[in-house]
DNA sequence: ATCCGTGCAAACCTTTTGCAAGGGA
DNA sequence: TCCCTTGCAAAAGGTTTGCACGGAT
């Protein structure tokens, strides 16, 4: 995986890309050196920040954007959407074929002359009712 | 405008509320300092600081996302969505009614569960294709 | 006189950088 | 072996905080 983006594979590597691919929080780096602090407990924070700074150049990872001025990252770089607990602070995939095809429509009508469209992002801010649940789709 | 917040209306609030009302750009806090610095040539970071998030809290403002790690600032708090050119950095606005209302009708019909939506943005990451010219919708 | 806002500077937190040492191909 | 990666520590922003001063009611 790694080394199909031409990444030596290291230890401190796989660890990380394996955390951020497992937890479905958008972790920040000091997150991460959390969770891998039992299988890795000397790891560096400017390690993590490093390596996740290459994951980001090489494509394996997203940068999340927050409100609260701390960079987050994503290991799913597919064309999805975040949903923002406002109460919680949690940050949740939202991902619907339905809405992508809205969207694809929407701007394929609506020409933004002068600009290439790379990405849509929908940032759903809400309040979760129950936060002692989860959060279904219907 | 302000004291209707139950702000006092001092000097700086008011000068800081004019620039980032005229200024097109979501600023920073920084960036607001620089552009007040003719009329307020005194005045603090720390004050500007200060009153946007006080401006903030009373909801005369928001904060836009931002990848770089910097909080900017943004006097519009209707509903709307906004434009980041990947090449020049800069953050644009973007309107549409007709958008807001394929929004609207695509949320009511999928029902989220537990969530009280309380905002709906779009974050649109495009290349402008001539940076001399400016962005227009047609 | 009191309360709130301001200015200044120090503190703080997150992220980046530089460099020497270590490990993978 | 060679180059890239790591660890450590210092530096570098950007933002917040504490406190004394000043202004307005």
């Amino acid at each position: 995986m790694l080394s199909d983006c031409g990444l030596k594979a290291t230890p401190q590597r796989i660890i990380i890309y394996a955390a951020l691919l497992s937890s479905q929080q958008h972790p920040t780096a000091e997150k991460i050196k959390e969770l891998i602090q039992m299988d890795q407990p000397g790891i560096s924070l400017g390690t993590v920040y490093k390596t996740l700074d290459t994951f980001v150049q090489a494509g394996l990872a997203n940068r999340v954007f927050s409100d609260a001025g701390t960079l987050r990252y994503d290991a799913c770089t597919e064309n999805h959407h975040h949903i923002y607990c406002t109460n919680t602070k949690e940050i949740v995939d939202f991902e619907d074929p339905e809405l992508q095809q809205l969207l694809n429509n929407y701007f394929k009508s609506k020409q933004l002359h002068n600009l290439k469209i790379q990405d849509i992002r929908l940032q759903i801010h809400a309040e979760k009712i129950d936060p002692e649940k989860h959060i279904s789709i219907q």
